[in-house]
RNA sequence: GGUCCGGUAGUUCAGUUGGUUAGAAUGCCAGCCUGUCACGCUGGAGGUCGUCGGUUCGAGCCCGAUCCGGAUCGCCA
C-alpha cells in the first residue's frame, strides 16, 4: 500500500490536452455534489480546482467512500481525464474533468468555521483565528505568492546592481527616538533589556563603514505603536544602503527597481524619470506630504483674496499667522447635502479645524455658509481662484497652517473616493524631496528630527542649523504611489561633527549622545564614505500592487488590532519562575 | 488615552411601539435523485440574543456598567 499517491499533476493545470491521460491528484474537497447514481467533487489544491466524477462504473464500496466525502477532507486520486459533456466556462478546467477509479483519504475534517471561498464575507477575526482556512483561499495564496515575487524580484534587482544581502541583528540597542521598542530582556546580564529594531538603520550605516559598498536586506522591522489597516507591530522592509552617492544615484538605482516591478508583474511600462515634488509643493497643492494625484481638487491660496476680510474666522486665522485655503470639488454641488457637509465639518474636527466654509455655485445664483459676509462680487473674486465654475463645490478652511493642509488634504481624497475617482488600476508613482529637516513642537518649541536624526542637512542650508533650524531643508526622499507612502529615505551624516552638530540642535546631551549612539560616531572617526539610502514598506508595496485595502491580507499571519496573534493568541502570561530568571518582578495582574 | 460603529443559530444578517414558541439565507445531518458545478426536492437538528445589573406585569429591543471586535485621532524618527 502506498502512504501517499505521487501526483503527476496539479488541480489546476489540467486541460483538454490531458485527455484520455491517467492522472494522480492530491487535494481537498472543495465541495461535494450527489446526484444520487453520480457524484461530483470540486478538488482543490494550490493551482486551482478540477472536477472529480464518481459514477456506476466503479465498484459499490469505491462509490460509498465518495459518498462519505466531505468539504476539506484531504485526499489523493487516480482517474482517467475526460471531455466534459457540460462544460464550465467560468473554471480554468472546466472542459475536463476526471473519472476516478482510486481514491485515498488522507484525512477527514470537520465542518470548517468559515467557508473557503473567496468572496466570503466573514468577520476578519475569525479569519485571522482560522488563519490556515483562511489562507487556503485561492485569493490568499494568490496574494502570498505575488508577495514572494516581488521579493524575488528585488533580490534580482539588487543583485544585478552589485548590493549584498546582509542580515543585521535582531536583538538590538533600544533607541532614544521613534517609536516605541519591543524589548527582550537579557537573562545572563541580569535587568538589562535588547530592543527588536524598529529598523535596521545604524547597523547599515555601520556597514557602509565596513566598505561593504552596496546592502540590502528583506529585514523584519519592530514598532510597538497602535495598529492601522497598514500599520502592524511587526512588518517587512525591503531596506537598503549603498556608499559614494548622492540623492540623484539612489533615486536612480529604485527607479530601475519600480520599473522593473511594475514591468514583469503589472505589464506596466512606467516612465521615467518619475516627478519629484518638494515638500513645499506636495503640501501646498495636495495638503499631504503623499499626495495622491489621481485626480485634481488641488488646494488653492486665499490669502490675499480675502486678506481685507471682515469676517472674523479669515480675519483671526491670518491675524494669527495661519492660512486660509480651500478647493474646488468640481460638479460636486449637488451631490452633497447639507447633512453630507455637516459631517465632512465633524470629520476634519479631528484634525483641529473648527469650521468648513462652503460655497455652491449654482446656474443662477451661489449659496454660501459666508454669503452673508461678502458681496456677490467678493464671492466671484474667491470662487475665481478656483476656476469655480456652475456646479461646482469649493470649500475652504481657515486656521493654523499644519490643521489647513490636514483637513483639505483629507477632504481631497474623502470626497474623491466618494465620487468614485480613486482608479485602482492607475498607479501614480512620484517622489517628495526636500522635506524639512526638523518638525517644531507646537508647545515646547523643540524640534525633533522629521525623518532621522542621521539625515543630512541640505548642503546650501547649512548656515541655517542655528539661527532658522526650521527652514533647514533634509536630503531625504519619499517615495509615493496613489497617496499612499511605500518607503522613504535620505542621503546621511558621514562627517562626526556634522553628526555632533545636529544632535545639539536636537537637544540631545553630551551624555546622552554618547551613552545613545557614542558606537556610531566613534565608528565615523575612522573613514566613513558619503552614503544613502532608502526603505521601502513591502506590505504595502504588495498591498497596493495586488489591490488590497489591508496590508493584513498580505501578510501570512497578521495580529489584529490589539496587537494579538489570533491564531496562537500570544502574547501570554508566562510562569513567575520564568520572569523570575529574566530578572523582572511580576506586577502584572495575571488572570 | 479620545471619538465613532458593531456584538442575535456554525456563518452572514433581519428582528416594527417593549408583548405568544426569536426568524431568513447559507452551512450542517438524514432520505430521494445519473450531468451537476451556488445541483435540485423533502424532512430535521442547531440560540445563555457578548456579560452583569437596573427599569417594567413583561426586555433581543429602554437605562447603566463591563468585556470583546473594527474604523479613526493621538502615536507611528
Amino acid at each position: 500500500m502506498e502512504n501517499v499517491f505521487r501526483r503527476t499533476h496539479k488541480c489546476g493545470v489540467l486541460t483538454e490536452k490531458n485527455i484520455d491521460e491517467r492522472v494522480v491528484l492530491n487535494g481537498w474537497i472543495q465541495k461535494r455534489r450527489n446526484l444520487g447514481g453520480l457524484i461530483f467533487c470540486d478538488l482543490r489544491d494550490k493551482s486551482g480546482i478540477v472536477q472529480i466524477v464518481f459514477n456506476d462504473t466503479i465498484p459499490e464500496e469505491l462509490f460509498e467512500k465518495a459518498d462519505s466525502l466531505r468539504s476539506e477532507y484531504v485526499v489523493g486520486v487516480k482517474g482517467i481525464v475526460k471531455e466534459r459533456q457540460a462544460k464550465n466556462k467560468e473554471l480554468p478546467t472546466g472542459d475536463i474533468e476526471v473519472f476516478v477509479d482510486e481514491l485515498k483519504i488522507y484525512s477527514e475534517a470537520e465542518t470548517p468555521p468559515i467557508y473557503i471561498k473567496d468572496d466570503d464575507d466573514v468577520n476578519e477575526n475569525l479569519r485571522l483565528k482560522y488563519r490556515y482556512l483562511d489562507l487556503r483561499k485561492g485569493k490568499m495564496q494568490r496574494n502570498l505568492t505575488f508577495r514572494h515575487q516581488i521579493a524575488k524580484i528585488a533580490r534580482e534587482y539588487f543583485d544585478s546592481q552589485e548590493f549584498t544581502e546582509v542580515e543585521t541583528p535582531i536583538l538590538c540597542k533600544p533607541t532614544p527616538e521613534g517609536a516605541r521598542d519591543y524589548l527582550v530582556p537579557s537573562r545572563v546580564n541580569p535587568g538589562q533589556f535588547y530592543a527588536l529594531p524598529q529598523s535596521p538603520q545604524i547597523y547599515k550605516q555601520l556597514l557602509m563603514v565596513s566598505g561593504t559598498d552596496r546592502y540590502y536586506q528583506i529585514a523584519k522591522c519592530f514598532r510597538d505603536e497602535d495598529l492601522r489597516a497598514d500599520r502592524q507591530p511587526e512588518f517587512t522592509q525591503i531596506d537598503l544602503e549603498m556608499s559614494f552617492v548622492d540623492v540623484d544615484d539612489v533615486i536612480g538605482i529604485q527607479e530601475g527597481f519600480l520599473k522593473k516591478i511594475f514591468k514583469e508583474l503589472m505589464n506596466t511600462d512606467i516612465q521615467l524619470p518619475l516627478p519629484r515634488y518638494p515638500y513645499k509643493e506636495a503640501m501646498e497643492r495636495f495638503g499631504s506630504d503623499k499626495p495622491d494625484t489621481r485626480f485634481g481638487f488641488e488646494l488653492k491660496p486665499l490669502n490675499e483674496t480675502v486678506k481685507d476680510s471682515e469676517f472674523v474666522v479669515f480675519k483671526n486665522a491670518l491675524a494669527s499667522g495661519g492660512d486660509v485655503r480651500g478647493i474646488n470639488i468640481e460638479g460636486a454641488a449637488e451631490k452633497f447635502s447639507r447633512k453630507d457637509i455637516d459631517k465632512m465639518q465633524d470629520a476634519i474636527k479631528h484634525f483641529g479645524a473648527k469650521g468648513l466654509v462652503w460655497i455652491k455655485i449654482g446656474e443662477t445664483e451661489t449659496t454660501s455658509s459666508i454669503s452673508k459676509f461678502f458681496t456677490p462680487e467678493q464671492m466671484k473674486q474667491i470662487t475665481d481662484v478656483f476656476g469655480g465654475k456652475a456646479g461646482d463645490l469649493i470649500l475652504i478652511v481657515a486656521d493654523k497652517a499644519k490643521i489647513v493642509y490636514d483637513s483639505l488634504g483629507f477632504l481631497r481624497r474623502d470626497l474623491a473616493g466618494k465620487l468614485g475617482l480613486l482608479d485602482d488600476s492607475q498607479f501614480n508613482l512620484l517622489w517628495v524631496v526636500d522635506f524639512p529637516l526638523f518638525e517644531q513642537d507646537d508647545e515646547t518649541g523643540e524640534y525633533s528630527a522629521m525623518h532621522h536624526p542621521f539625515t543630512s542637512p541640505n548642503l546650501e542650508d547649512l548656515s541655517k542649523l542655528d539661527t532658522a533650524p526650521g527652514e533647514v531643508r533634509a536630503r531625504a526622499y519619499d517615495i509615493v504611489l496613489n497617496g499612499v507612502e511605500l518607503g522613504g529615505g535620505s542621503i546621511r551624516i558621514h562627517d562626526s561633527s556634522l553628526q555632533r552638530k545636529m544632535f545639539e540642535v536636537l537637544g540631545l546631551s553630551e551624555e546622552t549622545v554618547k551613552n545613545k549612539f557614542g558606537f556610531l560616531l566613534e565608528a565615523f572617526k575612522y573613514g566613513t564614505p558619503p552614503h544613502g539610502g532608502l526603505a521601502y514598506g513591502l506590505d504595502r508595496l504588495v498591498m497596493l500592487l495586488a489591490g488590497e485595502h489591508s496590508i493584513r491580507e498580505v501578510m501570512a499571519f497578521p495580529k489584529n488590532q490589539a496587537a494579538v496573534d489570533m491564531v496562537s493568541d500570544a502574547p501570554t502570561f508566562v510562569p513567575d519562575d520564568q520572569l523570575e530568571e529574566l530578572s523582572i518582578r511580576v506586577t502584572a495582574e495575571k488572570e
